[in-house]
DNA sequence: ACTGAAAACTTTGATGTTGAAATGTTGCCC
DNA sequence: GGGCAACATTTCAACATCAAAGTTTTCAGT
């Protein structure tokens, strides 16, 4: 019954019939094009696509991690402290920059690891204002027990692509996060 | 004072020189063959470069929108109606499924977008149980006035990447969105 | 030393999202 | 035609996030 209003189907081959198969966005674009042909809507086609592939990875680590009783955050923030140093410690401030969220939003995860005896919580004797969060023996052997599949899940998600193609991605990508000022300040 | 404790910077060149400028994913990267040299981090190269950019192209979408006193999932909603068919008129699970969020945060966004005059609800007569959304003249005059500008904002975060690389970007998600089962059911 | 500004983190309050339960409709099948 | 399962939407309760305000600590200038 869905259909019934949405009418998209029809809208799908007006376009003509490409060799690589369409995508949502393809659909978007040609409904654009039938609604507005005045406007230039290609961008979308690139935005629309990063922002729809990353919604479609994060579902996919997601359902990984559920089944090892962990949270996506819950393993950024480890394998974050993991990798960082060989200490595997780090302060607040740093530590949210690295999950990209708020310092606030930091501080409810870190509770919930320090509860889940992931990490570790003290402030810093040489500077008081700081606090260091440190991996536990427990947090480092999840990291440790995870990582490798993790990322073959993470392989297995981007199985559609050749190792070509990947690599082409990655660079246009880094490319694109250069210009959009995605640098950390040394 | 934050490098301290973060220690990033001096891992930055150790795999080598290379002509295009690193991103951030490239240092974690390079964090990650430091930490455990005997785990294959490529997946993580794409993956994270896609979240990345998608959070970076929202935040530079929302600051766009925010200076015409709109909200980004505001537009989309709009958009969503105004492109779909020359009604501009869908009922609220596929207004739902074109938004991809769910039912319930579509409730909430139709009442604030009924509140603003933007969009109409009425109960479709013919089947009691559905809802449907239109847009009203002043939601029609919205994305009208938006709808350029909007994506000469997109053009503007794009223009790191040539006409060309933006191309082999699209086509690259396409597989890659393609291969993760983004398709419009029939 | 004393004062004020700035830094690092936490708390608070408003907002928004989700899954699950509740409500109201429809169509089927005996 | 009565009962029942499926469907579309809304309501509800839990929880996550952010911005802004609050707390504690440090540092710089005088």
């Amino acid at each position: 019954m869905k259909d019934t209003l949405a009418d998209s189907t029809p809208a799908n081959n007006t376009t003509g019939d490409d060799i690589t198969a369409a995508d949502t966005v393809d659909q978007i674009l040609s409904q654009w094009a039938r609604a507005r042909p005045d406007v230039d809507c290609s961008p979308m086609g690139v935005a629309g696509r990063i922002s729809r592939a990353s919604r479609l990875l994060e579902k996919g680590i997601k359902e990984y991690f559920s089944g090892h009783d962990l949270e996506p955050w819950e393993f950024d923030v480890l394998a974050t402290l993991f990798r960082s140093n060989p200490e595997h410690r780090l302060c607040m401030s740093d530590l949210a920059a690295a999950a990209m969220v708020s310092s606030a939003a930091l501080t409810n995860r870190v509770d919930r690891l320090v509860a889940r005896g992931l990490v570790h919580r003290e402030t810093w004797p040489a500077n008081r204002r700081m606090v260091l969060i440190t991996l536990t023996d427990e947090g480092r052997a999840v990291v440790d027990s995870l990582l490798e599949s993790h990322v073959a899940n993470e392989e297995r998600l981007l199985s559609g692509l050749t190792a070509e193609d990947r690599e082409q991605l990655a660079a246009l990508l880094r490319k694109l996060l250069t210009s959009l000022g995605d640098v950390r300040l040394g």
